[in-house]
DNA sequence: AACTATTTATAAGA
DNA sequence: TTCTTATAAATAGTT
């Protein structure tokens, strides 16, 4: 954003990288602040850095931001759970997927009324990543999932 | 930062305080994004706005970076990890799931019961959080996913 | 939801 | 790391 326009993809060199890592963690804390005091938001920011050092920014409390979180996020654990497997299970059949996700969608509509009409392509672009990265969380669970059972099962013989 | 300098404390004006959120809260979590793909940085961003609503951005899975964190801050308070999936597992509906993850279901229960078989109680929560990110973070771009899909098919008409 | 005048953030260089 | 500065990005007020 400044002499040249950068493209948002790991910085090669380490010491550019570590260079750019302070500025902006310095302005995504403020700014996190900032948003925070102008709209009476909570606000939770956690940061680590390549060699593991945090960083982090809370509104209120921290603990209790990450209690109020889990309380939300955990909200239907039951269903998410139902529901991802049947993603494992469908994965291939694009049309069934396609139902579940219309009839999650009507879930949704009438839990909260939000209206996601008004996303750009620049967020789908972020929301196509995070679905990448969630497929691949799954399947990385099920295969360490799998070896956990199979060393148990070694151990009892 | 445009027609005028603002100062950072609270906007009166509520209306004037919801199209800022909006607005910032976009370009927050935007640059949380860009510092952790830039600088190979694990970043957690939560959101409430003043009405509850929850908006998130996390660079990995949202669970994982929280157990990170609790494990760098010395801080015990922040919640007890729920004993959430073989429970919530066997309380939803089984006939949907496929004989091979029920069969799965009942093994990783054993495993829960006597949680002795080589395995402390800190490797099994561990891997317990693990899974339950993956399954929350799949849901949810299921949602989004859907949304995208519906968006792309509208502009192709 | 768009539009811009400004402010702010920041990439590169010192 | 810190500062400088040219330029990209964000955004406050307006339409």
């Amino acid at each position: 954003m400044a002499r040249e326009k950068i493209k948002i993809r790991k910085i090669d060199n380490i010491t550019a990288r570590q260079v750019t890592f302070s500025k902006r963690r310095r302005g995504l804390l403020k700014k996190a602040e900032e948003l925070a005091v102008l709209c009476d938001a909570d606000v939770a920011l956690v940061i680590f850095s390549a060699t593991g050092k945090l960083f982090e920014y809370a509104s209120s409390s921290m603990p209790e931001l990450l209690e109020k979180y889990k309380l939300h996020s955990n909200n239907n654990v039951v269903d998410k759970v139902d529901d991802s497997l049947n993603l494992q299970l469908q994965e291939s059949d694009q049309t069934r997927m396609g139902k579940e996700l219309l009839d999650k969608n009507r879930e949704l509509s009438q839990l909260r009324g939000e209206d996601l009409h008004g996303l750009t392509l620049e967020e789908l672009q972020r929301l196509e990543t995070l679905l990448e990265g969630g497929l691949n969380r799954v399947i990385r669970t099920k295969v360490l999932l799998f070896f956990h059972l199979l060393i148990l099962a070694t151990l009892q013989k």
